[in-house]
DNA sequence: TAAATTATGTTAAATTGCTTGACAGAAGGA
DNA sequence: TCCTTCTGTCAAGCAATTTAACATAATTTA
C-alpha cells in the first residue's frame, strides 16, 4: 500500500497513476508485474493493463520473467534501460564527480576530478560541462542521447530557483543561476539541489534506506548537514535550507563558529573542528603517529581519519568525540523529526563502526524511546556516490514524468 | 495555485479533486467562488459546477452573495454549517476543554474542567463524555447530531493508533485505546492527535498561521512540544513522536531533567524550570513581590507569569532566560526545519512579547538567514482554544472527506 | 496424460470525471 | 438600451477506470 513519492498534486494530478505506476516500476528491485501494481495502488488489473501498454509503446518500459509459486508465472516490468541517458554530478568542496547512468539508474562511467570550489561558479561548471563531454566520448554515449543532468551542491538552494544562498562553503556561488548556466551550456534539463538531499534520495533509492519513508541523511565532511525525506519525498522547507544541521547549537558556550556564533556541532564535530583537535591534542603532548607530519598545523582531518583507520588511537579518540558530538545534534533531530533510519554519509562515515557506535549510543541515552527503540542507523551503502546518484534519481525524475505528461 | 492539504495519494486517490474543492471552501476565509476554485485548481468551471451540484445535494454546501468589480457578480460558496456538528476536546494534565462546533468549524459552546491526568485514562475519558452529554444538554444539539470528536493529548501519540506510547506527564496512559474507548462509548468515529500538533492544525486553519504552508507550533507549558505542519500536512514522523522538542538537548551538561539526562530544553524552560529557578533566585535574597507566597517551595510557574504580568523584575527576568534557552531549541529546529513561521502557544505564551523578544533574538543570531529572514514568529491567535480548534478541524476532516468517498 | 485448479493478463461495454465550446445570466458603463 | 465583462450552465465528446467475461499459462491432482 505504500506509495513512493507524494507528488504535488499540482504538478501531476494529471495522469496521476500512470506516474505511480511507472515510479513503482523504477524503484522496486528486480521490477514489478502487473497483478502487484494493481495491489500496491488499488487499481485493477485491466487499468494496468491498459496503463502499460502505453507505456510500452512509449518504449519507456520492457518486460521480463519472473517466478511465482502455483498458477500462471507473472510478466515482470522494467524500466527499459536503453531508453536513454542521464548524468549525475555531485560538487564537493575540494572534488567533483560526473556519474554517466542509463534509464533504469546503472552507472556507466564514472570521472572525478580535483577542484576548488572558491574559483567560482563559471570555472566550476565550464569544468563540469568538459568533465560530461569526457563521459560521452569515453562510453559512446553521444550527447544528444544525454537527457538531463542532476546536481548536487554543498550549500542551501533556494526552493524553485536552482541557486544557492550564501552558502558558507561556496563563496562567490550566492544567487548565482546554476541550472540556467549548465542548462543553457549543455542544452538539457538541469536539476540543483543541496548534496545532502541528493544523498538522502540517492540512499533511498539504491542505497541504504531502502522503502524507508522517513529517514535522514547525514553528510558528515568539512561541512555538516542533512538532507530530509518525509513521507516519501524530499523536505525543502519554506526557503530550501531545511536540513541544515550544521549550526545547532550543540553548547551555548561553546567554540567559535566560522558562522560566528558559539558551539555549532560542525565547530565541534566538522573536518576543521577534527583536524584542529588534533593539533591541540599534539601540542598537548599527545602521543601519535600524527606527530610525523610537519608542520603539525598541516594536519588535516583525512590524515586523522587515515590514522584512526591504522589504529593510532589519538586519532581514533578524536573521532569517537566527534561522534558523541554528532549524536548529541542527531538526537535533537530525531526527537524532532522521529525518522525511522538514519544514515551517516560523507567523507567522515568511512571510519563506520568507530564512529557509529558512540553515535548510536547518545541517540539512544538523549531521544525519546518511542524515537529511538525503532529507529536504525547505519552507514552509507553507496558510500561516496550517495549523492550523484541523487542526482541521477532526480535527472530521471525530470525526463521520465515529463514524458508521460507529454 | 497552493494547496491545502497533500493528500496521502493512497486514502484520497478516489476523488481528488472533490477533496481539494471541499477544503479549498472549507479553509478560505468568507468563501470562494466556482470561478476561484477553478482558477485555483487548475479545473474549468463546468468541473467545479458539476461537483459543486454534488455536493449541494449532499447539502454540504451553500450558496451565499459575494461581490465583485466589473461584471457578473460571483455566488460565493461556504460550508453549510448547519449539516452536523462534532466536538474537540483538549486534555491538559490540569484541565480538560471540550469544545461543540458546527460544520463551519464555530464554536456553539465550550465547557472547561479542572482535571488530574494521573487519574488514568478510563477515568478522565468518562469524565470526557459526561461533558459531552452537558455540552448536548446545554446547547439542545442532541448527541445524534454530534458526528466525530477530535482529541488533543499531552504526549506522542502512536501514528495511526490512537494510543499514546511512554508518555511522560501521562502516568498509566501508555499504550491505551484512546480513541476506541470513547469511540465506543459515544458510539461516533474519534481521532486523537498530540495536543501540539492539534494546536498547530488550529492555528493554521483560523489562527496565526493561516495560508502558511510550513509552519511550527510550540507549545510551552509544564512540558514544551512542537507540531510541525510541512508542505500543507501534519508530519508525524515515522513511529508518531515528531516535534518532541522537550527534550532536545541545549546545554550538554545543564541541569537534571525528569527525562534523566541533563540540559533538556524541558529542564531549562519549562513550566517546573521557571518555577525552579524563582525559588532559586529568591533564596540568594532576590527581590520579587513572589516573596509574600509562602512556603517559597510552592512557587508555581503560573505564579511567575501571572507576577511577570504586573510588572515584577525578578518574575521578569525569569521569563526573560526562559526565551533565550527557548530560542536557541527554536533556532536549531528553525535550521532544521526551516518553517515559515513559528507560532508560540500554550501557557507560558500568556506573556506576550516579554518572551517573543529573547525568541526573536536568540533566533535571528543562531540560525541561518536564509532560514531566519522569512521567518516570522508569533504567539497564537487562537489562545488556549488552539489545540481544541485543532482537534475540531481534524474531527470535520474525518466526517468530511468520509462523505465525500461514499 | 488429461483434467482440475490457481493465478495472471486481456478485452469490450459501461461508467465517471473532466474538457471543449457554445450559450445563458447578471452586473456596470457608454 | 445596448455593449462589455465576467460568472455559471449545458451538451457533446474524450480519456481513465471499473465491471465482468474470457484467454492464457503454470502447477496439482486424478
Amino acid at each position: 500500500m505504500s506509495n513512493f513519492f507524494r507528488y504535488d498534486s499540482r504538478q501531476y494530478a494529471k495522469n496521476f497513476n500512470k506516474h505511480a505506476i511507472i515510479d513503482l516500476i523504477r524503484f522496486t528491485p528486480n521490477g514489478i508485474s502487473r497483478i502487484e501494481l494493481a495491489r500496491e495502488l488499488g487499481l485493477t488489473r485491466a487499468a494496468i493493463t491498459a496503463t502499460i501498454n502505453d507505456l510500452q509503446a512509449a518504449d519507456l518500459v520492457r518486460e521480463v520473467k519472473g517466478k511465482h509459486p502455483n498458477g500462471r508465472k507473472p510478466i515482470v516490468l522494467e524500466i527499459n534501460p536503453k531508453h536513454g541517458y542521464v548524468v549525475g554530478v555531485d560538487i564537493g568542496a575540494t572534488h567533483v564527480t560526473t556519474l554517466l547512468a542509463n534509464y533504469s539508474a546503472q552507472v556507466i562511467d564514472e570521472f572525478e576530478k580535483g577542484i576548488d570550489i572558491s574559483a567560482g561558479p563559471e570555472n566550476i561548471l565550464d569544468q563540469v560541462f568538459e568533465m560530461v563531454g569526457v563521459l560521452s566520448a569515453r562510453s559512446g554515449v553521444t550527447l544528444d542521447k544525454i537527457q538531463a543532468i542532476g546536481v548536487g551542491v554543498p550549500g542551501p538552494v533556494i526552493t524553485g530557483s536552482g541557486m544557492v544562498s550564501d552558502p558558507p562553503i561556496m563563496p562567490g556561488w550566492s544567487h548565482f543561476p546554476i541550472d540556467q548556466y549548465l542548462g543553457t551550456k549543455l542544452n538539457k534539463p538541469v536539476n540543483v539541489a543541496n548534496d545532502a538531499e541528493m544523498g538522502a534520495v540517492g540512499e533511498w533509492a539504491y542505497g541504504a534506506g531502502r522503502g524507508e519513508r522517513n529517514l535522514a541523511y547525514i553528510k558528515v565532511g568539512r561541512g555538516i548537514g542533512a538532507g530530509l525525506l518525509m513521507d516519501g519525498q524530499i523536505y525543502h522547507g519554506a526557503t530550501g535550507s531545511a536540513g541544515e544541521i550544521g549550526h545547532i547549537t550543540i553548547e551555548e558556550n561553546g567554540p567559535m563558529c566560522s558562522c560566528g556564533n558559539r558551539g555549532c556541532l560542525e565547530a565541534m564535530a566538522g573536518g576543521n573542528a577534527v583536524a584542529m583537535n588534533a593539533v591541540n591534542k599534539l601540542r598537548q603532548g599527545g602521543r601519535s603517529s600524527l606527530s610525523s607530519i610537519k608542520p603539525i598545523e598541516s594536519i588535516t582531518s583525512r590524515n586523522v581519519i587515515d590514522e584512526a583507520f591504522r589504529g593510532d588511537l589519538l586519532s581514533q579518540q578524536i573521532m569517537i568525540e566527534a561522534g558523541y558530538h554528532l549524536g548529541t545534534a542527531i538526537a535533537g533531530m530525531v526527537n524532532m523529526f522521529n525518522p525511522g533510519m538514519v544514515i551517516i554519509g560523507g567523507n567522515m562515515a568511512r571510519i563506520g563502526d568507530l564512529m557509529l557506535e558512540p553515535i548510536r549510543k547518545t541517540v539512544q541515552e538523549r531521544s525519546l524511546r518511542l524515537a529511538s527503540s525503532n529507529l536504525r542507523i547505519a552507514t552509507a551503502l553507496l558510500g561516496k556516490r550517495s549523492s550523484g546518484m541523487g542526482a541521477i534519481v532526480e535527472a530521471l525524475n525530470m525526463v521520465i514524468h515529463q514524458q508521460i505528461n507529454a
